[in-house]
DNA sequence: ACAAATCTGTTATAATGTTACAATCCCGTT
DNA sequence: AACGGGATTGTAACATTATAACAGATTTGT
């Protein structure tokens, strides 16, 4: 497969995935509490985006559902520690596709089925960062995103 | 001035962006009615973002104070007509800074001092069009946000 | 075992955005 | 000028997304 093939579109052993993050979570020494393996479970269903909200309903642990602050917590550690992404245009989250090889994220996103295709790729426009550069800017986070249709939906699958 | 300079960073005549705004508009047949004309001269005061209730709670005619509906919908209009755009990353607006010939937009935002200059450029990173490509996904619009600290604010102005 | 740091539970609230429907205005045609 | 259709606005209610604040519990390093 191609570096930056966009996993998200291609037939694939999606457990592969799952496994992937889990290693990479855990060789970075990180803790993944309770919560924390809970929320990055339900985003590693599949390479589909999820609201917040939408996480929050579906978290449960022996019956107990937490409050808002506990699904943003965790999603805020995990968008931290490279495991998830907030895809802006969205207000939503998905989980990174290369958690181990995972610099700069571009998403490919598609209106009618949700999918949200993550391709690793140089960070933004080149005229943007060289123009950045130009005036001194200190570039911390960028964010591409491209919203369309995607093949399948386009052929109305 | 270069194509791609960032408009927002340079000493300018701000006033030369309000008339070419104006214009602009006028050459487009758009109907500039009573709220999107209120929206587009608040957003217009500067090259800052503003939320869509900052614009709301400064909105006003004859004493009247509307309700959200109606900024959102002078915002749609705006941005839908090319004299604004919507900062995904801020949740925010600002006037376009170029709309006489605003192709496709990158922002820099600074999260210091709010400035987000717009930058003329392609759509998005070269990969990641070409990998959309690739799969036959049709693009309809595309985010270019890079968020950090503008040099003023770096030194502390 | 202790203190410090981190994480969680909980309540409340803030900020952002939308639905739905009635009323009004604008514009081209009679 | 009167009419009719489409666009715009007024208004109330509500939906969604996100955060503040603080107490309690758990984990970590020493």
């Amino acid at each position: 497969m191609e570096k930056s093939e966009p996993l998200a579109f291609l037939e694939h052993d999606h457990s592969q995935c799952r496994q992937t993050a889990l290693k990479c979570a855990n060789n970075q020494g990180l803790r993944l509490t309770k919560w924390r393996q809970l929320v990055l479970d339900l985003l590693l269903e599949d390479h589909r985006s999820m609201g917040a909200y939408e996480i929050l309903n579906r978290l449960e642990c022996n019956g107990v559902k937490p409050q808002p602050p506990t699904a943003y917590r965790a999603l805020d550690f995990l968008v931290e520690h490279g495991l998830a992404h907030r895809i802006e245009k969205l207000n939503a989250y998905v989980a990174c596709a290369r958690p181990d090889a995972c610099q700069s994220a571009g998403f490919i996103i598609c209106k009618e089925c949700n999918i949200v295709a993550e391709v690793e790729c140089s960070p933004s426009s080149p005229e943007l960062l060289r123009v950045a550069a130009n005036v001194g800017f200190d570039a911390e986070s960028t964010v591409m995103e491209v919203e369309g249709i995607c093949s399948n939906c386009q052929n109305g699958n």
